[in-house]
DNA sequence: ATCTTAAAGTAACACTTGTCGCATTAAGGA
DNA sequence: TCCTTAATGCGACAAGTGTTACTTTAAGAT
């Protein structure tokens, strides 16, 4: 019954509970992620606590965890929030434009306040539900981006037979594991050079074949 | 007086305090660190404890606390214990080759069981102690691998003025997106690819100017 | 308007993490 | 051998995390 629930495995077929997504249980997510939102803003996420969002919120504590399970689950419904807004990925015309433009867009993700993306995967380190909401965010990007590469072939930039993930990858890896796994501090120029490389291993056939 | 421990900042110059490496405090730590790896074999990253460890280790569980601090710092430490020994970047004769080396070991030391390295990471994202290590951690390899373009600039396979670490960069961090971020499986041409598409970017200029 | 029941609140409980003052053990210098 | 004291053990305590059975509120169907 939480956002985050899924069907449990192998159960026998019962007749399926009628849901109550009214005013209360609407009104309650609402308060509960404004509070997420805004506890990550001024404590950061090392002292986000499912006790101090239900506090902040006004609900008891007993309920975050019946529908949200952790401070993972709290995370990933504030990033599954954040991302109903029919994202596109960039279309600049050429192909390095496009991996630059994403890249920044990545690196403002990373890097925004309050924390929402780091915290989130910060927190699929210890989470099952942060965990899950990382993957579908890595998927669900990841997937939606393969038409950047689409239309660098139809424009002639790469060749047919380009392996677009694999590029993608190339494209956005550096700028997460500096980010995010060496700490290293966000600087303007990295965004464009990390996609500047890819396209240049692109060009000499680094994923063709 | 724990391994870990560092200087207070502007603390005024006292005695020092004299350290009793001795019996006791050697073997405490043998003990803790090989209940560490036993602990991390056999029930993984989360569900190590520092109460797991003491009982394992037969000491008291206010001893690690004293010492390690937290879960991060046992691991930062049976890491450091691990590194200990010396080691050297691959030398295979051409630039290709070295970082492809690099990356198999990379993903031996990923994938490995127990999972130091692995655990060592995700503990990063929520113990001080774990941060501290893992910045050692790459600030040393980052550091002792530049050899690697050294090497590869005298056999003229990549021209004087290459950015060292940019190029190490590159050559290593889709994989540690992958295994780590992605958390995709481990698969055995992984580094060999992740290094030629390096090799391939520098070629074309990539990593200068 | 009434009834059924999903969702939330209550508060008590259980468990885990982490700390601390004092006691004991043993490292190391004289 | 003796003395000082660093290191460890003890066990009590505090704080935080997470759960649960029962009660209350309110969503939604009739």
């Amino acid at each position: 019954m939480t956002p985050t629930s899924s069907l449990p495995l192998d159960d026998p077929p019962v007749p399926p509970i009628r849901r109550r997504p009214g005013g209360r249980t609407s009104r309650v997510r609402e308060q509960v992620l404004d509070a997420v939102r805004a506890e990550l803003g001024e404590r950061g996420y090392d002292e986000l606590t499912v006790e101090a969002v239900a506090a902040r919120a006004g609900v008891h504590r007993a309920t975050v965890y019946r529908r949200w399970r952790d401070v993972g689950g709290l995370l990933a419904d504030v990033f599954e929030a954040a991302s109903e807004d029919g994202w596109q990925p960039p279309d600049t015309g050429s192909l390095q434009g496009d991996l630059a433009a994403l890249n920044h867009e990545s690196q403002a993700a990373l890097t925004a306040h309050p924390p929402i993306v780091a915290a989130l995967i910060a927190a699929s380190f210890r989470s099952e539900e942060a965990a899950r909401g990382v993957r579908r965010l890595w998927e669900d990007r990841y997937a939606r981006c393969e038409v950047i590469v689409g239309r660098a072939v139809l424009r002639g930039e790469l060749s047919p037979g380009t392996d677009a993930r694999r590029l993608l990858i190339a494209a956005t890896a550096p700028l997460y594991h500096q980010l995010v796994l060496l700490r290293t501090p966000p600087h303007p120029d990295l965004p464009d050079q990390v996609a500047r490389t890819a396209v240049l291993a692109a060009s000499a056939g680094a994923f063709t074949g």
